[in-house]
DNA sequence: ACCTGAACACCGTTCAAGT
DNA sequence: ACCTGAACACCGTTCAAGT
């Protein structure tokens, strides 16, 4: 027989499907504030939970974080896939790499504290959570392809991949994550011209 | 009458120079560890006194977080200092700038805690601590005297000053703080030569 | 002036028990 | 199978007291 609970939408003594209810929750908690105020204990209240339940999905906070990272990636990885097919598809290389560097640094601003439980700190320590490295393999499968066609159609200079990607993605991160901790004092209606502005130079050194 | 303690190299009731002592053992306390790991507990702890008698010199633990920062910053523009003055003095502008970035990642892969802790967080929201920021701002300042200097002599691209510093900035920090998360995987014995590779085709981007 | 000790409200995590 | 409650060893921070 279900019974009503005053505090959450829960009918049943079960959850049902209390994992996602969690990570959605630590999303929302640590979006409302900053890293350090996720707790396990407080994620738990808010869904109506007994912190030990948490336990049952998540085999410490580590794991939590990483979850909550996984579904930052995904979200990271859809904008930059949007930020592609909205251009023309006469868009030259260049402009594509700048569109992918903006869709970057956008959503990282737009979420601060999930971008820096993404990269803050190493939470694949032990090689747990590989779904994670998947994820990032892939944002690294899509800046590499981008680079290796401008390099195709003769656009880029012939530097090989790898370093074009680390040099792209150092770039990105480091404005991103200044803009974060405010050591980059960007007006978040000014971040797009502004961070085109900053990438152009940079950007054009990878053209010939 | 001084007395003597087991613990420590403390001989009378007071400690003397409690506060760079703190400091000093949560230097070493993090980096032999990390952030996480740095509680006001624990380094009172290992200076050998009362958890309370931290609280004489910092307000808060954000108050000694932003102390190991401040010393941090101070040796990370001695490295980059150092590292223009090992140069022949007919090192070209470019060079300059690499030797900086070179400088820059090493430093911060060297001490990743200290380097995540002077970027990792907002330290000064509230506005205390403002040697942090006169620190940032001479770094800031070097940066800033290279690239004109670059510019004046005809070597770099007309870009405001700004939007160069910023961007030189990103990529090194970039480079840097995924370098210590192990998003990019570098081989300590490779920094140096692995930098130069990446850095290179962004660097010549500032050139004309 | 500087340091200590007890207390408070929090954590993450473990163990034994409930439904 | 899934959730709870009490307990443990930690935090940061406050208050009242010691030297």
């Amino acid at each position: 027989m279900p019974r009503r609970s005053s505090k959450t939408t829960r009918d049943t003594y079960h959850h049902g499907d209390l994992r996602n209810a969690l990570v959605k929750a630590a999303v929302e908690l640590v979006e409302g504030s900053s890293p350090e105020e996720l707790t396990l204990r407080e994620v738990s209240r808010r869904v109506g939970v007994n912190h030990r339940a948490a336990y049952r999905h998540f085999a410490d906070k580590t794991a939590l974080l990483a979850a909550v990272a996984e579904d930052g990636y995904r979200d990271l990885l859809a904008a930059m896939e949007g930020a592609l097919t909205t251009l023309p598809s006469r868009a030259k290389p260049a402009e594509r790499l700048t569109a992918l560097a903006v869709a970057y640094v956008t959503f990282a601003v737009d979420q601060p504290a999930r971008y820096r439980i993404m990269f803050g700190r190493r939470l694949n320590e032990d090689g747990r959570f590989n779904t994670l490295e998947d994820l990032v393999a892939r944002a690294y499968g899509l800046l590499a392809g981008e680079l290796r066609a401008g390099q195709v159609s003769g656009h880029f200079t012939e530097h090989p991949v790898r370093e074009l990607v680390f040099g792209f993605w150092s770039l990105t991160h480091g404005f991103a994550s200044l803009a974060i901790v405010r050591r980059l004092k960007v007006k978040r209606a000014l971040l797009e011209s502004w961070s085109r502005e900053v990438f152009g130079p940079f950007i054009s050194g990878l053209s010939r």
